[in-house]
DNA sequence: CATAAAGTCTGTAACCGTTACAGAGTCAAG
DNA sequence: CTTGACTCTGTAACGGTTACAGACTTTATG
């Protein structure tokens, strides 16, 4: 099938399959005569994978690990787990990187009393640190 | 001042204050005969205004605005409140978003029971979608 | 069968916010 | 005078796409 079924089927744009296959995350496809890329399931399988491991957030360079683990079937799942656990790790950091941020900034949020630019504590509060 | 000592004052790189230049969030320096770009006290205020900021997540853009505004007091607070509050609500749904992450990832990596590749659910769960 | 429309190709640049580097010039201390 | 620290400009890299332009191919319609 050419790109736009396999588009359709991944769920992937286009231009982001060429990028995947540009930087190695997707199998090389066969062409066609006038040089169209031939995308077979596995290719789907593989852009799916790709597609919900980015939707959890991992990185390509993780994805690629993920997907060439799933090359080699006798291997232990450790690696795997190792992934995902460093990459859950990563995201409670983030959350509580956030949750701080929220918090500051509902704390300079709250002392602005709606008066002018002039006496604006929310600016003032971002001035010094 | 040089740019070193700016830096130094404002905890700012050397080269994102330059950036910061070049791309109109700080106000333009004076320059030396050789061409040393000459900081005053209200660029240091400025940096770290800006390097507090983007602590504090705010993008550029928001950043400049802000700036804006700084240099009309007597405007209302609204517009300042007005993007606070819409990047605190923008902190708010990323935290909601990294948190249905985690709650994902957890949930396919608790089904893991620590065999090989080829029984591998996490692998598995990525794949379908 | 001609033509229009849709699809695909490659290559390049934009987005955001830096950071890093090369190669040149400047300044202060020894 | 030389060394070293500092600064300058311009360019490219990072990640992960997305969006073109300009050329080509395939499919559908008249």
């Amino acid at each position: 099938m050419k790109i736009g079924e396999a588009s359709r089927l991944s769920g992937c744009h286009i231009e982001t399959i060429r990028y995947y296959e540009r930087v190695g995350i997707l199998s090389p496809t066969a062409r066609s005569e006038s040089g169209y890329r031939c995308y077979a399931d596995h290719h789907i399988q593989q852009l799916r994978f790709i597609l919900h491991a980015r939707e959890l957030g991992f990185s390509l360079d993780d994805i690629r690990e993920l997907l060439s683990l799933k090359e080699q079937p006798d291997l232990s799942c450790q690696a795997v787990d190792s992934i995902t656990d460093k990459h859950l790790h990563g995201i409670r950091n983030r959350i509580r990187h956030l949750e701080s941020l929220a918090r500051e900034l509902r704390r300079i949020s709250a002392s602005c009393s709606g008066g002018h630019i002039a006496e604006c504590r929310i600016l003032e509060a971002l001035g010094k640190h």
